[in-house]
DNA sequence: CCATCGTATCGAAGTTTGTCGATATGTTCA
DNA sequence: TGAACATATCGACAAACTTCGATACGATGG
């Protein structure tokens, strides 16, 4: 069984870390960022869990800039799972999807 | 927000309903098929829960033969969510991945 | 060194979810 | 109609998860 899908799947299963992962697409922001982002939806020790939960999928990357903590998107892994995800659930689809050549 | 992709991440996130996929790839079994594939790890109850769900989440199709009741895997959600996925958190890969052409 | 600010961790409450045994529903066949 | 079989639903329980307030940790600047 493929473990590192299956953590995956767990980290993307909650709405407010998909919310959260839309907002680190592209962009490095700080934990208060985004709390500021969400609105008031969650608080701040929720958004804390929610990074950690997403840093242990290896779903965010984080970097530590002075008092702050910077995230942002980990778009190489979220390409692996799903590439993975077609091939083993999709593999009639599979040919017309995924390159052959590999992801750089 | 995507439902659709949240109801895909929600029915992915449990090891058990992934080994149900797997065995319902591009093959039809009926429940007592998938009971007797995942080898006692689970009842027969407990499987008609994780069918019932992956139905909701549209990731099976499901068909009545006699007194059997026959499921499959439905690749093309499968396809489709991934590439949801792919477009909405990792746009960087997004062009190299998702062909331009309509999915069949 | 101390106050301040950003972040992480802790403990608790409430909710959701997976699993089971028991049972109901539905289909076939005699 | 009734017995046998496949499947779905129900009720209960335990485990996992989200969320919060309170608090601890860590870095900065005076």
């Amino acid at each position: 069984m493929d473990t590192q899908t299956l953590a995956f799947a767990k980290a993307l299963a909650d709405e407010t870390r998909q919310e959260i992962m839309g907002h680190l697409c592209c962009v490095w922001l700080s934990t208060s960022d985004v709390v500021a982002k969400l609105e008031g939806k969650v608080n701040q020790p929720t958004v804390s869990h929610h990074l950690k939960k997403l840093e242990e999928a290896n779903l965010v990357l984080a970097r530590r800039e002075g008092k702050y903590r910077y995230y942002t998107l980990n778009q190489a892994v979220v390409t692996f799972c799903c590439g993975q995800l077609v091939r083993r659930f999709a593999p009639d689809y599979s040919a017309q999807i995924i390159p052959t050549e590999e992801i750089t």
